[in-house]
DNA sequence: TTAGATATCTCCAGAAACTATAGGTTTGGA
DNA sequence: TCCAAACCTATAGTTTCTGGAGATATCTAA
């Protein structure tokens, strides 16, 4: 049996965020010691970690909680776990583009300033005030 | 004199937004209308039009106060401007690298996912639940 | 000039996903 | 047995807006 603390030790997950978990319902209320202290199992650390991992890939709380269901009902045919797979792919493209022209642009703006002249001169605050010198839309 | 709507229109920030940056200090407090309603000048256009560029580009408003601040001292040296937009290409380039990461793994996921097998052997699950299914690290 | 529609005002609450604080209780090790 | 560290609940704060309620102002058309 761990203590919630062990269980954030393992998994890297603050102790207040676990606790955030069950409120919203992504890992069932936990046993407690005779103390009231929350008591885990090696399932809690499984589930803690799967949340764990879908967070770090971008998922949101309810695509999770999707997930976790759907994972309860193993009989049924998967489509919809590949659904939320698929769309969450597309909106990650969709940020990778975004930033890559985000990146271009602060280049473009550093690149012309070579920090030793008078603000009123420099491309940075300039190119900012006036969309018209960027390249691109955004 | 523009009305608050005016603005809106003009730069596309809504309403609400505006009175948030006033409040946020990145809008000077306008002048009022002899009913209390706020009038700007091309002035303030253009200081909106620079926030909402900032914004886009992913400056938070920190930053953005900052760079305010020091595009209204023109004969300092530019050097902390340009630290600020360094800074922040840093980390736009980090976000890049993570997602590119979460792109390769979701579309392996994705890939070993067919829509038309049951839940307990899908690979989307099983995936999330083990990391070390994983490619790389993240 | 006046009625009515549209825009604006202030203040407050909510969204997302945590994070932190306060004040009190439990646990585990020397 | 004692005390520090960890835990408990409840509540408030973070960030960047966004939306609503209820009251007031402004504009337009008749």
């Amino acid at each position: 049996m761990l203590s919630i603390g062990d269980l954030s030790k393992r998994t890297g997950v603050k102790v207040p965020t676990i606790r955030y978990y069950e409120q919203m319902g992504l890992l069932s209320a936990a046993e407690r010691s005779e103390g009231n202290q929350r008591r885990y199992e090696r399932q809690d650390l499984e589930r803690l970690a799967f949340i764990r991992h879908a967070r770090d890939l971008g998922l949101d709380i309810s695509a999770i909680r999707e997930l976790i269901a759907l994972s309860q009902h193993p009989h049924q045919p998967c489509g919809n776990v590949d659904r939320i797979a698929s769309e969450h792919l597309k909106s990650v493209r969709d940020k990778i583009e975004k930033l890559k022209k985000l990146e271009q642009e602060l280049e473009r703006i550093v690149s012309h300033c070579d920090g030793d002249h008078a603000i009123e001169d420099c491309y940075v605050i300039r190119s900012l005030s006036d969309h018209g010198l960027c390249d691109g839309e955004h």
